[in-house]
DNA sequence: ATAACAAACGTTATATTATAACACTATGAT
DNA sequence: ATCATAGTGTTATAATATAACGTTTGTTAT
């Protein structure tokens, strides 16, 4: 068995930080964030990074390249989610809808292909913006 | 008035070859396959797929940073795009179901952000890979 | 407790993806 | 003709991400 719950020092920092921030952050700024903590190196980011997305505690955004904080339950370890991204402010928000997620989740293509999982990416104006 | 149905030479060659692509094109295959072509940089590149996707010619994968040919029309020069991708084989289908489509162009999020736009990438197994 | 294993770590180097900036050319409109 | 817009070619560099290696730490089983 893993230590399914604990973070690690670097996952626990890497979290903190995505956690703290207004909207979503990049790998390199993270970084940059936390050299002062003895994070020297991009490896060491993105390995946080992968382990915190593989337990659902941030996701991917992969129309920036960057990451947020789950703020949701419906995701359920990230396999359905949906975000709501300003294209002026660049605000985030994540899209916790259980009808929307019951919809996709139980969409079937026509050819026959099974998903275990989907990402789904609104863009538009939010309500500062427009 | 652009000449807004023509292509340009660069625009041309690099459509080409994605059209003819089996599945998702990076850009960098894209250069190395049109050296001969006389195209060198990726900026030449970059700038006829910028192009080819406002047109609504082609897609950006965003989970994959790839390129495939725009097979649909529901997508109405990608305004509304959704993806079937398979994690075994990288297999790239676009999705051209009037249903999903209409349900969600006039999703509305409850905080009332109103959409331009969405992307929707599907990820499982293909029936070959399955 | 200790051996064995898995997970996380630190580090250096490198690969991959994408943009900036600048000078030039072609095209179409007034 | 002159002006604006779009496209081109080129060099350089920025930004994002992974490979590979050896070490350390935490967990589990004996
Ligand atoms: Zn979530
Ligand atoms: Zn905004
Ligand atoms: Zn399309
Ligand atoms: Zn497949």
């Amino acid at each position: 068995m893993a230590r399914a719950q604990t973070l690690s020092r670097n996952q626990q920092i890497v979290l903190d930080i995505i956690e703290k921030a207004k909207g979503p952050l990049k790998a390199y700024s993270i970084l940059f964030n936390v050299q002062k903590k003895g994070i020297n190196a991009p490896q060491q980011i993105y390995r946080a990074l992968d382990k915190l997305i593989e337990m659902g505690k941030i996701h991917k955004i992969e129309s920036k390249n960057a990451f947020v904080a789950c703020r949701s339950s419906d995701c359920e370890i990230s396999k359905a989610t949906a975000f709501s991204i300003c294209e002026s402010c660049e605000m985030v928000d994540e899209i916790s809808d259980a009808k929307l997620s019951k919809y996709l989740s139980s969409f079937n293509h026509k050819k026959g292909m099974k998903f275990k999982r989907f990402n789904l990416e609104f863009f538009g104006l939010c309500k500062k913006c427009k």
